[in-house]
DNA sequence: GATGAATGAGATTTCATTCAT
DNA sequence: TATGAATGAAATCTCATTCAT
């Protein structure tokens, strides 16, 4: 978060206003800018272009989402409680702001392929974190061995993405914190009844 | 697939084809047109207008697929065998066909909520194939008791979908067919060591 | 009315109809040619292009239309009594075939320049009927001598026009016949109170 | 006349000289915008859509147009004069802007039925223009006592009208305004001999 | 730094007309 | 004669971006 910009500051969360009250299409510059209390010229002195407005968006708030997530697990012991931990922490972060629940799930993802790039770009901290809970909870002998590392992580992602995209298309109408538990013990354990 | 109808046809393989090649927006009706050897306005009489040819081109690859899967899996006895041959046939019929894979993953996901919702609605029969293994598992006592259906559906949807994506996004360089068993292990056995 | 052509016929009275239920700009070949029951290529044997039906619609009620009149104006024997017959049967007729008040009145208003000089010429006997009415009424001495006929043609059909726009925009909610003594006395006699 | 809007302005005059010169139809939004020395998007910062530019050309040059009718009016001591007054500034103010004449006898007609009601309501103050001067003359006992207002409008307004229409598709080759006093006499006096 | 008026490229869709059958 | 599937030209309006003030 670029400090003493309030101005970039004001931009960043009209943007998440109003693609969550627009949709992503509806959303022009001109419509920010109203909602920013800007000239539209003005979020050219702050933001490259339009994109760049999505971009740091999606920096800024994942930024934070990420820092907070990685805090939490850190005072975790094991990888077990830290995937636990991120489950949680994933689901409760997008529960308690819906407008970045909805811009995440559903309006940035109607970015171009280009765009939708440099946002995989800005996700690759959070990957990195679910990579190393994987390897801890190998070396604790808590996972299996042999895990494929990438493999595990799209496990994982996948599951909590559509997860949550499922929770926000249905209008969030129940709590999706409370599921945290048993999609950890289905990663964790899968369907086998063993 | 409308049978005997070329020019449907026809429009619907060169959609395929332009929005793979293209991406979603730089494909104009008149690219479609031109790729489909018809006029632009003859597009107009087998579709109601754009978004038609796109719901229908998901609509009619996306019946073709789920039909095929269903197909396998019929032949197969029990629900841990029926969960790895749908695994098999999602990977290898996006393997065999990359421009479906592009727009499936990448490009159709760029339409509005409006649009996608019509595709969600498109892959709930695939939804429900994946509901019924589930069913059957649990009563195979194969897979556990008291799990919960639709997570364990978004479970292993989101795993298939985030592990195809990253497929396509990584440029179909590596062999996704061979990552089925593992796919398969990972949902039905989970992460842990036991 | 060209006879022993029943499809002329059958376009024509399809295309009244078409026009006064859907507006000219909304009047599409496509339309004309349901209504007529023959296939859209069907037209283009009968009629050189769109234009043409217009023209032709014009020319086959317009027709009907003057020759009416001419009829009931023989049996008349003063300049006087013509005049009123003639503003009766233009209201008469007119209130008798609604599609046809709609449409010349207001549709067919909505063509081009050209199409518009095309309707002037067919509508060119009528106004030498009226001509004919002004010049016996000098003769008679029953009119003025120095009368400018142009002129007073143009007085003469300019009120009955706008007296009928006016009536089928009011959505014919009242009896025009009944206005035309009163109409018959404005012309002969002007505001004066003298 | 909106003021210190001179683009608004400039778009009004060069629509006029636009639509005047190539007809309604052929009067592409880009063909005014270029006639007025903007780019095509500027007329949206000033009109709604095209029908607005129509409207408001109408509005605008209608407004004037019956301004300097009622003021020449108000100077006048009685009906008759005003009557006279009223036919010679319909008369001469279209004979000195051919292009505007062009536009209101022949141009703006073809617009769709939404349009022309929108246009009708614009004519009001003229027609209301037009009712008070009958009122005047009956109570001055000019004119007659029994009549029929709406009926003497709409013969005054029809013949003023058909007689300005027909001088513009005889392409303005005569002159209108010395037809005043001649049009003046057969709207008081009738034909009549008497 | 801030403004906001002006720019202008770009695409969907309609519908009169044709012509092979 | 009759059909109707196919054609393809043509125009409104939006909105990201610029730049003079």
């Amino acid at each position: 978060m670029k400090k003493n910009k309030p101005k970039y500051n004001q931009i960043i969360e009209a943007a998440v206003e109003v693609i969550a009250e627009n949709g992503y299409h509806a959303s022009q510059v001109s419509k920010i800018a109203k909602k920013a209390g800007v000239a539209d010229g003005t979020i050219y002195l702050y933001f490259k272009n339009k994109e760049d407005i999505l971009v740091s968006v999606f920096k800024e708030k994942m930024g934070q989402f990420i820092e907070r997530i990685a805090e939490s697990i850190n005072q975790k012991q094991n990888a077990d409680e830290k995937l636990l931990t991120l489950i949680q922490m994933h689901f409760s972060q997008l529960t308690g702001d819906h407008h970045l629940a909805i811009v995440t799930q559903l309006e940035l993802r109607q970015s171009n392929s280009e765009l939708r790039l440099k946002i995989n770009d800005i996700l690759k901290p959070y990957l990195s974190v679910i990579d190393d809970i994987i390897r801890e909870g190998t070396k604790e002998n808590v996972f299996r061995d042999e895990l494929n590392i990438p493999l595990v992580r799209q496990m994982i992602f996948g599951t909590l993405d559509e997860t949550v995209t499922n929770w926000v298309m249905k209008e969030q109408k129940y709590d999706l914190l409370e599921m945290a538990p048993e999609v950890h013990r289905l990663l964790t354990h899968g369907l086998s009844d063993k």
